[in-house]
DNA sequence: CTTGACAATGCACAAGCGTTCACCTAAACA
DNA sequence: TGTTTAGGTGAACGCTTGTGCATTGTCAAG
């Protein structure tokens, strides 16, 4: 297989990257606009590139009907009826300030045999993984460098959140008591702190944490 | 929340396997000839209705562009910059015997969501999943149900390992002091099991644990 | 009986969107 | 020197697709 052009790939993580983002794939005009092309043209000959060298899929004349066929290499082995096809994939994260950059792996955790058949974009696809810093959350087992897997919602009584404070993402325990006003706690004795909810940005709710041994 | 009609759980259920199975999201005319409508316009009525009861969103005008927000309210959320995405996936668990490498779907117990960025297939390494099952390692963290990351591989003194006893696989440390034989131990006061290892085969060195929450 | 939800038909319009044709530029190649 | 390949402009063409309006029927609640 031909590997491809800085803009062909450039071209390719965009529409990954809308696609998980968005929920939906890009139209020929949305990456048009992306990379400021003057014409539509300039992305149907990219994509005609990337379809050769078998790195998309597209139905002729649909609207938004990608399909990434990078990762899947032998699609068209003799699988057993009820096998799962695993394919290994690298863990990522590290966050520092704010978020984590989906560009550059700065750290890689673990790896895991997983199902590619499904990935294709799911709701389930919006989680992300943040690290953890600090040992504001060591009383529920949270430690400095454990992955958390944080899903995008309303927080509940109760829930560990993700919350954006002074412009970093901190995890909290949200604490919401009947009618009263909700608030963000630490669990660590030595940090009393807490954080009225309505100066704060839930951004997510952690539904994992990853501990590397 | 007020709950669906059977039909409109049909719709929405369609609509989700479409996108499971083909990868993008289907256009109305697709839901229109698999429900045999004789109307667009009848699509029309239902995704207007699920989109009401927030079951899904959708940009107007815009083509294929549904999103499922089911399961995930308040998804509105506004996703981080730069957040790494995640994929929704099958975790083979308790192997009985043997190598997870053929594994049948019976084995499926859990998700796990891993990063799928940088799978460009560079990493072989063939590591696995497994479920904890009992409490024989509560001493290391590790609780019924926790998830641990297997990589198959000779132990080192102190590594966890997964070790093949009696027909299944169970979690123990591996201690091996100067040249004396090595053995296995159980990481909980109240089992003081000692296994020799020459009876055994090590499946694979414990990389990492994933605790639901 | 009336009202209102739910379900569906039928049609037509306009915008979204993929596609094509003609033509251009620059670098690599032989 | 001509040829190929990657990348791009510009302007259409036409199918795809979401959408609005008008109309019909069912069924349960008031």
């Amino acid at each position: 297989m031909k590997s491809l052009t800085a803009r062909q790939n450039e071209i390719l993580d965009y529409i990954e990257d809308y696609e998980w983002r968005l929920g939906h794939w890009p139209s020929i005009r949305d990456i048009q606009e992306k990379f400021c092309f003057k014409s539509t043209n300039a992305v149907m000959g990219h994509l005609r590139a990337l379809e050769k060298k078998a790195m998309i899929e597209r139905i002729p004349g649909q609207a938004r009907t990608f399909r990434i066929t990078r990762n899947e290499p032998n699609s068209s082995a003799v699988l057993p009826e009820s096998a799962i096809p695993l394919v290994t994939l690298p863990v990522v994260g590290a966050i520092a300030a704010g978020y984590p950059d989906r560009v550059e792996s700065a750290g890689e955790f673990n790896q895991l045999q997983v199902d590619l058949g499904s990935a294709g974009g799911s709701s389930f696809t919006r989680r992300f993984a943040l690290e953890v810093r600090g040992d504001s959350m060591i009383d529920a087992d949270m430690m400095d460098g454990d992955i958390v897997i944080i899903e995008p919602r309303s927080a509940a009584d109760g829930d560990i959140v993700a919350a954006l404070i002074d412009q970093e993402t901190t995890l909290k325990r949200y604490i919401q008591k009947g009618s009263e006003p909700p608030y963000l706690k630490a669990e660590n004795v030595d940090y009393p702190e807490l954080y009225p909810v309505a100066e704060l940005e839930i951004q997510g709710v952690a539904k994992a944490v990853v501990k590397s041994l």
